[in-house]
DNA sequence: GCGACAG
DNA sequence: ATCTTGTCGC
């Protein structure tokens, strides 16, 4: 399989983004973004990670609310059927994701994902389209902007900027640590920016990633050397 | 037409 | 994401 980054390879045929970009328009019309009505007691965070060209291996783990200890952790490796093409990152990494999920002995109330929500250039960023899958609340948490303007935020810890697309908040810019490069937090499904914002927040202690990312992304780096 | 572009 | 060295700060 070719593989397009950025631009040293061929670009990724017109007619299959043409599907994915429908795909992705009709997903959307089934999203919803309200204040969820859950009893936070459970929280998941997931993380991807590459095996040489072709492998990907995915990891949950999942913390209790508000103590945030871990209570399970998990991990599924497989195929890499598409290459990484900018908006389109869920169809890359999400059926791995969605097996590894499956792993999970408990489930959780909410899942915390590394990527973006609807802040995204159709809204439908992976924690989004991971959202609509499994049908349970998700929100995005990201390193980098993907679409969008905003001005930077307060280099305190706590201090928050909205990210704007085409006139609407799609996001809120938040400093989790002082004097360290903000994330990108989105509603995924059943959920709200405010609430999102909030979770987000509450699960930043002492790092710049919130506790789900940051051990999610710790797990997926531990089992792969494990592989 | 010229950049920008999650992981 | 991944490839990579030294370096600044808690």
């Amino acid at each position: 399989m070719a593989y397009y980054r950025r631009f040293d390879y061929p670009a990724p045929d017109p007619i299959i983004l043409a599907r994915l970009t429908e795909q992705q328009r009709e997903m959307q019309s089934r999203v919803i973004l309200q204040k969820p009505d859950f009893d936070l007691k459970l929280i998941a965070g997931c993380d991807s990670s590459f095996i040489g060209e072709d492998q990907i291996l995915s990891a949950f783990v999942l913390l209790t609310y508000p103590a945030l200890e871990l209570v399970e952790k998990v991990y599924h490796v497989g195929a890499v059927e598409l290459p990484y093409i900018p908006g389109f990152l869920a169809f890359r990494e999400a059926p791995n994701l969605l097996k590894a999920y499956e792993k999970l002995q408990q489930k959780p109330d909410l899942i915390m994902v590394d990527g973006h929500g609807i802040s995204h250039p159709r809204r439908l960023g992976i924690a989004t389209h991971l959202g609509i899958h499994i049908n349970k609340p998700t929100m995005g948490v990201a390193k980098k902007v993907l679409v969008g303007k905003y001005k930077e935020p307060a280099t305190s810890k706590g201090s928050i900027s909205p990210l704007i697309y085409k006139d609407e908040i799609i996001a809120n810019v938040l400093r989790t640590k002082d004097n360290v490069k903000p994330v990108f937090v989105s509603p995924g499904h059943f959920m709200d920016l405010e609430t999102a914002t909030t979770i987000a927040m509450a699960c930043a202690i002492k790092h710049k990633l919130p506790e789900p990312t940051r051990l999610a992304d710790h797990y997926a780096a531990v089992f792969k050397s494990e592989v």
